[in-house]
DNA sequence: CAATGTGAATGTATTCACAGCT
DNA sequence: AGCTGTGAATACATTCACATTG
């Protein structure tokens, strides 16, 4: 029904700094800030910071700048985090116990609802305040407890079914801890948070920092095809 | 020493895309792959992997595709995660202790080497391989080990004072999963982990693909400056 | 001949520069 | 006076189209 003036990609994943930051602020007592500081914390632009703020309302004042809190409400509101997202956790491992056992959800604007497994072992045992439940409860508990969204934490080889079953139970967003790519039709989304992958990029990043990336035409190339550039050009 | 031909970041990203999917299909015993089967797995164009695979180097063979033990080889000696880059852990709560049983580390091309914390009830203490250290010997052992990387698992306000002693030690990347924004100097670079972050993104992504983004222009706006656009353009 | 590598064209994001508001 | 909001200019990334290659 909304045919919005869509908000850019690189604009929607700066909302949770934004978010984050703003909040800091308001707890440290300051009501109103402007796109300088705001984007200095943040190593941002203060062009940077208004256009963002601009795609997403008209919110300030000029020669004042942001009412903190009016901003806050907007992003919390824009994200739906100001109504509580019900989230489920699949994968009782190593890392869906430290998920289970993280405290900031409530605050950030998710809550979760229900921890489920596919290991006889380890279903009816307590997490928390979560007691693990079987997978063929999953259908049930989504529309009883009003998730929407679900952190898959299984080893790979188990996330894609994982995957397929949450589809199918009616879920409409998915964060992938699995090293693997999980193919979800439309209009799902899974986005995916990999530590080797973050730590790969990191390792790259370093190197170009420092300058000591390997000389890129060279390594491997004595039998390498299309060596040698063509005359022309 | 090397001015190169630099890799631009959306590259760079994807570089650990490609190596997974890559071991992923040695396994299988496949030995060329052509850009649009590679690109297909990954949901990119044929082009978009030619291109990003050009800014590597020249391993393709018109006619044929690439070679995917080259293809890997060259990718890990970019990344150099062929060599092994040795890394800390500084924090040992739950994710802590998640990273430190994550058994993945080797195969990717990464080895945790120590475990700091700052508690004294901690110290001594054994978790997996590792005995939990004092940050007071952080310098030393940096340099004893060859550690280049490390990850911070600190509760955020004790993040930056970790971040500190690390740059200070030596270290020249830092992949921080505590929510809090590291400033580090160059050329050190820190990049985030944030499952608030992630989520919040990932409830943006969902708003937006199933149509029910808040209308922008609305809510909060009665006392919005700048409000009615004006007449003019 | 089927696929790569890459200039040229297009699309998207950031930065500049300044009009307009409080 | 000082800041926001935003067109216009620039920078960057992706896609197209095709000459080149094994």
């Amino acid at each position: 029904m909304t045919s919005n003036p869509r908000i850019p990609r690189p604009t929607a994943t700066r909302v949770s700094l934004y978010l984050r930051e703003l909040e800091r602020r308001l707890e440290q007592g300051e009501s109103t800030i402007r796109s300088r500081e705001l984007g200095h914390s943040l190593g941002l632009t203060d062009t940077q910071v208004r256009k963002d703020l601009g795609h997403i309302g008209h919110l300030g004042f000029p020669g004042v700048g942001y009412r903190i809190e009016d901003l806050i409400a907007r992003l919390r509101f824009l994200s739906g985090t100001d109504r509580g997202w019900r989230a489920a956790v699949v994968g009782v491992g190593n890392v869906g116990r430290a998920l289970l056992s993280y405290d900031r959800f409530e605050a950030e604007g998710f809550r979760i609802v229900a921890a489920f497994d596919d290991d006889p072992a380890k279903i009816g045992q307590r997490v928390g305040d979560h007691q693990i439940l079987p997978m063929d409860r999953l259908r049930e508990l989504v529309h009883e407890r009003g998730i929407r969204i679900a952190i898959v934490a299984t080893p790979p080889a188990a996330a894609q079914e994982a995957a397929d079953a949450l589809v199918d139970a009616g879920i409409s967003g998915i964060l992938n801890f699995a090293p693997w790519r999980l193919e979800v039709p439309p209009p799902v989304v899974a986005t995916e948070v990999d530590l080797g992958m973050s730590l790969l990029q990191l390792a790259l990043q370093v190197r170009m920092a420092t300058g000591d990336l390997p000389e890129l035409a060279e390594h491997g190339a004595k039998d390498s095809p299309m060596r040698a550039r063509s005359i022309r050009r």
